[in-house]
DNA sequence: TAAAAGTAATTAATGTATTAACAAAGATGG
DNA sequence: CCATCTTTGTTAATACATTAATTACTTTTA
């Protein structure tokens, strides 16, 4: 058995942690969680999705999405409607509250963006992402 | 603000969400969740760990580490004893059942981490290990 | 040495993850 | 057409994540 640091899992969990640190508190200024600003973020960007597409992208399972999109339903950031297509689907989107919310926090974000770029290195960060986005599609 | 795609965060999540299709099922099928079974490792590994040192080793807050101790305990997996120098600690080890339990799984471990290594690549894992290694110990 | 400050672990409250089971709308085959 | 199967989304039950507040014990400091 390989030792316990040399655990695939464990250093990509590890490596996630160390980088919300660098987002983590912003986003607890606002009173989001992670999840949440991850489904503000894929919808600010695509409009209009549907639960299934939405929960893939950002990958939450569906009985959690259920759950989240309840509360930021609650809290007025985001609207739905029914597909008239497929009666079985919900379209997701933005509420004006949300766009506001979103275009007033994405400098700061972008700013600890930069902080972490600035701390860890541009080519590093290119590097790996493409190592990453390779091992995301990669299927058993 | 970056494409939705372009995130660091999520694209750890997601390499992390493709690396434990190997995994999960081997963990279901023996009624482990991946917490327990990163006890399980830690532990065997090094022994007896105080509490604390086993939460930041498994990246696990200790609120949360308390719980799956209880139920680990409750199971007969581990057992704790408190530290004579210091009345606060307590000292984690694993039961013989647990060291049963372990070495029975871990070569059925092994082999589904041979076939992600058959399916990805021995030289990308060590390279992406090796940038996991640094970027988790960066701080803000 | 008694009070203050600090630390390890837990509890409480809320939010999310995971699996199984289910309801309802749609697709399919006889 | 209708029974059946599939798919989307939800509910239920249990486990874990996160923050704040508490408890019990240690160390510092006045």
């Amino acid at each position: 058995m390989r030792k316990f640091e040399d655990s695939l899992p464990l250093q990509l969990l590890r490596a996630r942690e160390a980088t919300m640190l660098f987002f983590r508190p912003l986003l607890h200024d606002n009173s989001l969680t992670e999840q949440q600003w991850r489904i503000l973020r894929a919808l600010y960007n695509y409009k209009e999705l549907e639960s299934k597409e939405l929960a893939k992208r950002c990958c939450i399972l569906s009985p959690s999405l259920t759950g989240i999109l309840k509360r930021l339903a609650q809290q007025g950031y985001i609207q739905r409607r029914k597909c008239h297509e497929d009666q079985r689907r919900a379209l997701i989107s933005l509420t004006d509250k949300a766009y506001d919310l979103f275009e007033r926090l994405s400098p700061e974000v972008e700013a600890a963006y930069a902080a972490f770029i600035n701390r860890y290195s541009e080519e590093k960060l290119e590097e790996l992402m493409s190592m990453l986005k390779e091992l995301s599609e990669l299927e058993p």
